[in-house]
This record gives C-alpha cells, sequence and structure tokens, in this order.
RNA sequence: GGUCGCGUGGCCGAGCGGUUAGGCAGAGGUCUGCAAAACCUUGUACACCAGUUCGAAUCUGGUCGCGACCUCCA
C-alpha cells in the first residue's frame, strides 16, 4: 500500500480535499445506477467507467471498499406522473417486473463488455420497500414531512428554516426555487410550497407498481431508494457518495434532505459527480438525432462514425479525458485513441521479451519516474488523461530499450522486474484495460505464423523479395501486419 | 429568465501564476531490399479587450461564443 495522500474533488465543499475514510482502511463507496426501462445509454457507461476506475484505484491502494450501486425499478416519475417501468411494460405488453429484468440483463452485459468490476451490493429499489416506508415514517415523526391525501411530501422550507442547508450541493436558493419552478407536476396543489418533493405517492388504480403503506397504496418517491439503501448498507454516513451530474439537482440534493431529515445527519462526506458525454460538441439527446448506442460504435453503423470501434478503444477514449470534464465523442477523436491504444497493448507484449544483464542501474530513475508517476496522478482525484502520459513515456522507453537505443543492461533486474510487474498492472488492474487481438491468437495460429514467417525468411535471405512480399502483401489481406525487425520478424492481427 | 461551467496548436485532451502534458495527424531524420513499426528532432496553442504582477493560458473586470442544470436523465 502506497503512503500517498489520495485527493478528491468534493462537489459538497467544492474542493479538492485529502480523503480520510471513516474508519482506516475501509471505504464505503454509493454509486447512483440507471433506472432500467431501456437499453443502456453510451453516457451511463462513461458515468460507470469512470466510479469502476475510482474503485479499482482504490482496491490498488490497499483498500478494503464496498461499493454499492442500485438498480432503480421504481419510483422514476415521467411529466405525465407514471412510472418509466410502468410504461416500459405497457409498450413491450410485459409484466414490470419483465422490463426490469430484461434491461438489467442489458445493462450487466454491457458493462462486462467494458471490463468493469461487478459492485460488491448492486440493491434495487423494489426490494427495499419497507426500509423506504419505514425512512417516510421517520421523516414524518421528525417532523419534516407531511401527509396530503395519500400521498406524503417532504417539507423543504420547514426542513431549511431548521438545518440551513436545503440547496448547498447544488448551490440552490430555496427562495429562488419557489419562483422558478413550474407549475406542470401533478398533484402540485397538495404541496405547501412548489419545492417540496414526494416521498410516498398515492397511486391511481389503473398503476400497475404499489405496495401499501400506512397513508395510501402506492409507491416510493424515487430520491428516496438511494437514501435508504446507502443507509441500510454502508451506514448513516459514509465515504463517497458518486453519480453523474445531472443528478446533482434535484436528486442529490433531496437525498441528502431525507437523509439529514430521518437521521439528522450527512449522507456522506464526499459527493463525487462525472461531467456528460457529448458527441460533436454537444450532449447526446435522442430527439434531435445527436445519439449513438454502444452496439452502433462496435458496428460502426452510424453516420457519425467511419467505422466500428472496439469497447476498449472507447473506453481508452474516455480515460484520457478527466471525469468531471466533459468529453466529446468524435470520429477523430476515437480514431487517435484506436492507434494510441494499440501501441500501449503493443508496447506491453514487448515488455515481455525484455531481459537485463543487470550490469548497471543507470537508467532505473527514468523507469521509476514514471512508474511513480502513475501513482501520484491517479493520487490527483484520479487523473486518468495525466497517469495515461505517464504510461506513454514508459512505452517510449520500453520501445527504445528493444531498439537499442537505450541500453537494457542499464537497468538493474529488481527495476526490469517492478517494470514488468506495475506497467501491465496500471493497465489491467487500474484503468481496466485488457488486450483485446489476444482472444484471436491461439496457439495453432501462433505456430502457422512462425512457420509461413520462417518460409519468408528463407526468401528473404535470397533476396527473393517477389516470394517475401507476396507472402507480405496476402497476410495483410487477411488482417495481419507483418514487421521486420533487427531480430527477425513479428505479426499482429489488427 | 435564474444558477454553474467552459472556450488551449490540424483534431482529441491535460495543465490553472514562471519549468515538455500526452495521444493522433503533419514535417525532417535514423533504421530498412522495399514497406510497416520503432526511435530522434520539429510546430505559430492558450476566444477577444483591458487590468493586477518582475512574470498570466493560469488571477481580476468586461465583451463575444458554447454548454450543462433549473423538468426525467449518467
Amino acid at each position: 500500500m502506497k503512503s500517498k495522500e489520495l485527493l478528491l474533488q468534493n462537489s459538497l465543499t467544492k474542493k479538492k480535499e485529502v480523503f480520510k475514510p471513516i474508519n482506516e482502511g475501509f471505504v464505503g463507496m454509493y454509486v447512483c445506477g440507471p433506472t432500467v426501462y431501456s437499453d443502456v445509454h453510451l453516457g451511463n457507461v462513461r458515468t460507470f467507467v469512470s466510479f469502476d476506475i475510482m474503485y479499482r484505484f482504490l482496491l490498488f491502494l490497499g483498500y478494503k471498499v464496498r461499493y454499492v450501486r442500485n438498480i432503480t425499478d421504481v419510483g422514476h416519475l415521467l411529466d405525465d406522473g407514471e412510472d418509466r417501468i410502468s410504461k416500459g411494460a405497457r409498450a413491450d405488453k410485459l409484466e414490470p417486473m419483465e422490463v426490469v429484468q430484461k434491461y438489467t440483463n442489458g445493462f450487466h452485459k454491457m458493462m462486462d463488455i467494458f471490463n468493469t468490476k461487478k459492485p460488491s451490493i448492486e440493491p434495487r429499489a423494489t426490494q427495499h420497500i419497507i426500509e423506504q416506508i419505514e425512512m417516510v415514517q421517520q421523516i414524518i415523526d421528525n417532523g419534516y414531512a407531511y401527509e396530503a391525501n395519500g400521498s406524503v411530501y417532504f417539507d423543504t422550507l420547514k426542513f431549511n428554516e431548521e438545518k440551513k442547508c436545503y440547496g448547498k450541493l447544488s448551490g440552490r436558493v430555496i427562495d429562488e426555487l419557489l419562483v422558478e419552478t413550474r407549475d406542470n407536476l401533478k398533484n402540485q396543489s397538495e404541496k405547501k410550497h412548489p419545492s417540496d418533493f414526494a416521498i410516498w405517492m398515492k397511486a391511481a388504480p389503473d398503476h400497475l407498481m404499489k405496495w401499501n403503506s400506512p397513508w395510501s397504496v402506492g409507491f416510493p418517491g424515487w430520491h428516496l431508494e438511494c437514501s435508504v439503501m446507502s443507509t441500510k448498507y454502508l451506514g448513516e454516513t459514509f465515504d463517497i457518495h458518486g453519480g453523474g451530474n445531472d443528478l446533482k439537482f434535484p436528486h442529490h440534493e433531496n437525498e441528502v434532505a431525507q437523509n439529514v431529515g430521518a437521521c439528522n445527519c450527512q449522507p456522506c462526506n464526499y459527493w463525487l459527480h462525472t461531467n456528460m458525454l457529448l458527441m460533436n460538441g454537444r450532449k447526446m439527446s435522442k430527439s434531435d438525432g445527436n445519439t449513438i448506442t454502444p452496439q452502433q460504435l462496435f458496428t460502426g453503423d452510424s453516420p457519425h462514425i467511419t467505422k466500428a470501434y472496439s469497447p476498449m478503444v472507447i473506453k481508452f477514449f474516455m480515460l484520457q479525458s478527466h471525469y468531471s470534464s466533459t468529453n466529446d465523442l468524435t470520429d477523430d477523436g476515437l480514431l487517435a485513441a484506436e492507434k494510441g491504444y494499440k501501441r500501449l497493448m503493443e508496447a506491453q507484449k514487448t515488455l515481455e521479451g525484455l531481459v537485463s544483464k543487470d550490469s548497471s542501474a543507470e537508467l532505473d530513475a527514468d523507469i521509476n519516474k514514471p512508474l511513480d508517476g502513475f501513482i501520484d496522478e491517479m493520487c490527483d482525484d484520479f487523473n486518468t488523461p495525466r497517469a495515461i502520459a505517464q504510461l506513454f513515456d514508459l512505452v517510449t522507453k520500453i520501445n527504445s530499450l528493444k531498439e537499442g537505443h537505450l541500453d537494457i543492461n542499464k537497468v538493474s533486474n529488481s527495476t526490469l522486474t517492478r517494470l514488468k510487474t506495475d506497467f501491465p498492472r496500471y493497465i489491467d488492474e487500474v484503468l481496466g484495460l485488457t488486450n483485446e487481438s489476444d482472444g484471436g491468437n491461439t496457439a495453432a495460429l501462433d505456430e502457422v505464423m512462425q512457420l509461413v514467417l520462417e518460409l519468408r525468411q528463407d526468401a528473404r535471405a535470397e533476396k527473393n523479395w517477389g516470394v517475401s512480399d507476396k507472402i507480405r502483401d496476402a497476410l495483410a489481406a487477411a488482417n495481419i501486419t507483418v514487421k521486420d525487425g533487427k531480430e527477425g520478424s513479428s505479426w499482429t492481427m489488427n
């Protein structure tokens, strides 16, 4: 475990702070998961990849992490008051839970494709209805919620008067919310104040998902589930809470209010928000055609791109920008990422073949500096773009060592061993990038290629360029690139 | 309308008072039968206008442009 301090940009204080876990060596992290009513959006991927990197790095630093990411399967209202899941169920003529299962499966599959680690706990809102009803009661008992016609609303005015913290996270002032909030929600008249929000909703007779409660047959408000499940699995106050920055208001703000209203304590010490994924400079939006699905990216079937891109290339592309900045997805950007990613993967293979006679340690510092630098950059609020720059510094060194521009014998055995251990670990364990071309290289293909390259080498020895080039061209047509180096030829699958 | 953020070289994208970000593309070179790869060298970059400072892409004010949130959203 490194002794380096980890810095986090805390949305709550708007400052970069040294991370201090509540319990030494342990981290409790909650991230708002997806609402499973349709296929995963590419934007979801960026957010969950970002938090996956944080999770991985915390583990790398030696923390024992409990990572909770929920599945929202109820309570998310549309403008017309209908539940998203119910709407999906009606549209697909399915049971609501069938909809939930279908898209949960799809979500999991996509997370696997992007090689993210599974959370420690993945709770669902509908599995915690009892706990949610209990929290509603607690909030009512504490005087921060009121019942109106079977629904229960959070009393933001009273809460703010006493706790003075409503709006702190999202930087809003409650008096302004009064003017700003549009009166287009159902049951608006039941609320005492426009900024009040439902924590329990009475269901209409034809509503598909509803449960019994002391107030009515109904369903919990959307914001409640995260308050309840984070408290249940991580405690009343835990370390890190994450989510997309579009959830800051109202979702996270209301979450804080509920937790403080119920337990009289802040839900977490550090709030981390990821920024949005854009495409061609604008937020992805289905309505104006400015959108692309992960599937389209994999197949190249979209007017926005010129070719197919693999999941790891897309992931690498995302990691080249900081999680808190917007990330603009473009074809040119993807193309550049693809080449860089391949270069990184090639260096990893090259590294395996390096051997040192251990005659001096002259170059050790040059190797160790970027190796340490990677950790330093990651410790600085998970700065993946800078960490990757350190990796590319090493790529150049590895290639120079192989080509003999740098003398491998001037690297001590212990440093070379460290390089061989840490470089792949950074790529695989911390960044979660896997070498995709490995899958195609079976042992049989290896043997065949060895033979082919030997035959070609024979032809080259006889200066029979016709045969030599014919082999190379034919292989190129089969998507195999031959490279002639000083110590013989090598090959890679494209 | 309110709140917040951003405008960096051909493209993507870090940095955020003085020191090379990095990737991709371009140019020159080394190597090579040729090619590819690799390595070395290389570029006029910080929207605009004022100001603070010995010194600003980085701080302050203004102008223009863009975006996000305020309503479901990762």
